[in-house]
DNA sequence: ATACATTTTGCAACCGGTTGCAAAAAAGGC
DNA sequence: GCCTTTTTTGCAACCGGTTGCAAAATGTAT
């Protein structure tokens, strides 16, 4: 079945360096015996053992890509440009779901055991310390849609979190609520942490607007409504800033049901511009995630990493933009 | 950086061949030499190389899992109980992302460098050769989420779409909708045939009822709801079958647009069940695809094929049925 | 033609493991 | 204790490639 180099050596009747030297970029073969073997290895449909060459060569060409989000929409996207963006450098994606895992133990020994190149972790809920295991281990590793922290042990792509909070902040700002409040995701979430810190600086500056904080038992749908389903029976703000799109549709269907109007009576603004976030009827008004830029930066570290292995550390922040659709009032 | 064998055998002063069987399930070795080996092998932090030993062993336990449905909020579902099911029987994910590739040959030449043990293709949209080129290749495979095919050349998992179809017809039928229609994905997809089939077989046998049949240009939000904007302007059936919960929602977006209500003025069933149909916001009346079993009957299957080549190919079909939501009038 | 520089080639060792086989060690029977 | 059977062990070859090195082939200069 498999056919192999040795084959290919035979029917061409050159050496086995010769063939391995035909498909090796750059090595020292005359264009007559590359010729040779090209036409043996057609006529056998031979193609080289990754595995088996990445033994000498110490290169697999896998990347391992690490995440717990398999429940956010949004990294259905994350997972096609992931997949897409590694493929077109010729490298080979080896998924892997955390699903409850927090320990790094069991995931590190699965990289080294086969040998990735380097690894990425997508997840905006885990820990710095997960990567640092990574990183500690020896796999150049960067921590995807992580979070910013000073001094960093591994490389870092994301947003600024306390910025969009505060751009979050500013937007209903500038609108002119009155009464606003964070809703965020689980308390410790160190993303909502940071959201809910650049929301209340922003908002700090201005005294004369009430603002209030509570937080969602997860980043779901049902957590969003049922949070916003309890604070609409108490006094409710005018405007909320949800720390997720998922999030704020929960709390935009409660709002709808208890036949509010948006964005009149109640305003609504999300984080990440999730696919779901235009459709019409939903038109959710969020803060927009460049994801694309996150992904490309965040292979393009690894890469950097694989080839340069004592680099630095570094952190690459992206700036979010607000995007206009119907679930906030407009500027005036 | 990389502990091998060797270092492992050094220090417990026994022979490599002692150490690999120590590490293999099932040889013979004794507890005394067992015990000497997993204490040098902690201490040094050792861990085999499973690619190294894929070589001798003929079985890297790893699985291409090919998609190209990455726009479809379904297979986040998909992708996380492929990884997790694979993951728990001890085999890998090698993730492919075939976007608008629709040649075989490439990912195949893939799976062979990577010598996976099988392949899952996980597409609704692929036709039967596709899975087909990688069994020719002599790689396990399943189609996962395909379609119904008489004399199948390959394992084939997923829904019978026919029998949907029929099902969501019926539907219509006892709710006494007297004027319905059909909402196809593209017309060449194999899959929204069989389901306009399994619909106009149901129709026929109630000649007074008034049937059409349309397709949408892609299975996305805004395929459907410009589709749905233009069936609106003209004379509308009472209730639709989209061939998908996306084109449902977008088709529902267009009628709630045009100041229809939904069930009373228009009715709507899709079919999947996807995380947001059941947002009650949306609240779609839908098919539901049993993708947790489908994806278990895959990973049984090619993990069966894998253990027994020659395999016969088999296909398993499994029932859906309809998840009772706010789109449809409720039956009399 | 000869001497020398350059390119191409094959040999053989190696990457990190596994495994058939025969020798060595342990266990069992008397 | 000795002999037989069973278990454990190490040797060495092998899996499918790569690569340093020296020999062979080719090219260039005289």
């Amino acid at each position: 079945m498999g056919v192999t180099l040795k084959d290919v050596a035979e029917r061409a009747g050159v050496s086995t360096s010769a063939v391995s030297r035909a498909f090796t970029e750059g090595a020292s073969v005359s264009s007559k015996t590359r010729a040779k073997v090209e036409r043996a290895a057609d006529a056998l449909g031979y193609s080289p053992n990754a595995l088996a060459s990445s033994l000498t060569t110490g290169r697999t060409k896998l990347i391992g890509l690490v995440s717990n989000n398999f429940h956010n929409p949004l990294f259905l996207e994350v997972f096609d440009r992931f997949t897409r963006g590694l493929q077109d450098r010729g490298l080979r994606p080896l998924l892997v779901n955390l699903s409850d895992e927090t320990d790094p133990v069991h995931s590190v020994r699965m990289m080294r055991q086969y040998s990735v190149d380097g690894a990425i972790i997508a997840s905006s809920t885990l820990p710095p310390s997960f990567a640092e295991a990574y990183r500690a281990a020896g796999i150049p590793v960067v921590h995807s849609f992580g979070r910013y922290t000073t001094a960093p042990q591994v490389h870092v792509v994301g947003i600024d979190n306390v910025a969009c909070g505060r751009m979050a902040g500013e937007a209903l700002i500038t609108r002119g609520y009155k009464r606003v409040a964070f809703m965020g995701g689980p308390e410790n979430a160190t993303s909502t942490q940071d959201r809910a810190l650049g929301f209340l600086g922003a908002l700090h500056e201005h005294p004369e607007i009430e603002v209030s904080v509570s937080y969602a038992s997860a980043y779901s749908f049902d957590a969003g409504r049922s949070e916003m389903t309890d604070l609409l029976k108490r006094t409710p703000a005018e405007a909320y800033f949800c720390g997720d799109d998922v999030l704020s549709i929960g709390a935009l269907s409660a709002a709808q049901e208890a036949g509010l109007s948006v964005p009149d009576d109640i305003g609504i603004i999300g984080l990440n511009d999730m696919q779901m976030a235009r459709w019409q009827n939903i038109n959710l008004t969020t803060i927009r995630q460049p994801v694309a830029e996150i992904i490309g930066a965040s292979i393009d570290l690894v890469i950097g990493t694989v080839e340069e292995p004592g680099r630095h550390p570094e952190t690459r922040l992206f700036p979010c933009r607000v995007v206009e659709r119907g679930t906030l009032r407009p500027r005036p």
